[in-house]
DNA sequence: CTGATCTACAACCATTTGGTTGTAGAATAG
DNA sequence: CTATTCTACAACCAAATGGTTGTAGATCAG
């Protein structure tokens, strides 16, 4: 997205991951889990029909993606929610929900005019200028 | 997952194939263009440094999760953005933020409380013989 | 010490994903 | 009508995902 000099690169990859870690529903469930309780990866393993090998590797996703941390105790790996990452997917999503209604808000400023002769579509096309692009 | 009985069987899928479409730094960048303004599919393509096939497929992605929907006009095909997947993603997150206070809650309650002689640690491990999984 | 448990990790496999090119149909422009 | 534009879709490919089994190192129980 737009990469327009710098900084939003990791950023972008750091947001594909939280995204992708939150596509799973076994992934999902483990973050209600351990947000709730507290957790072993063997104690997650028991909860699911998978093996523990895949239970493992959707803890390191959701680790990677800091959703969630682990903790050494004993021979146990003690996995607790991170809430740092859970609060930025929101963060996102509000940008968009408030990118959303500026976009009801000129909408609406629209209709409001007097009337000023145009035709009634919004005409806002493309042809935009904008600089770079890659995603 | 563990699909206990039905019902929350689809709501998952659509949930994965939400998460999975806002996973893509081009698809996050379309569903803000395509937000704020009007636009084709080409003239989405025109945008990216990739294929139209592929700007084509990520439309596609972002359709089936809901975000957006096209509109013919004409030979040309409008995409338009469909707020109603943003907002059960939002609600989703808001949801996992509500579980995560009340945790936090909970907490506060116990270091509140005078005192029981317990010890320091939280103490909240498994063997919950909770019903199901899925919420 | 011995055995059981918890974890990490490698190797493998099937499917999905994200990209490509190519072909073909519909609508518009001239 | 012909040429161009916009779209749809198939076929293909490399890499990532989500799962498996197997092996091996740490830690704890007896």
């Amino acid at each position: 997205m737009v990469v327009d000099q710098l900084g939003t690169q990791l950023r972008d990859e750091e947001i594909d991951r939280l995204f992708q870690a939150f596509a799973d529903t076994t992934r999902r469930d483990i973050v209600r889990r351990v947000t709730v309780g507290e957790y072993s990866v063997s104690g997650l393993a028991a909860l699911y029909t998978m093996s523990f090998a895949a239970v493992q590797k959707h803890v390191a996703v959701l680790e990677r993606a800091s959703l969630v941390a682990k903790e050494k105790r004993g021979r146990e790996q003690i996995v607790r929610a991170n809430h740092d990452g859970l609060q930025k997917a929101r963060r996102l999503l509000d940008e968009y929900e408030i990118i959303w209604r500026q976009r009801a808000d000129r909408i609406a400023d629209l209709l409001a005019e007097t009337a000023p002769a145009g035709p009634g579509r919004t005409h806002e096309n493309q042809q935009d200028g904008n600089r770079k692009v890659e995603g």
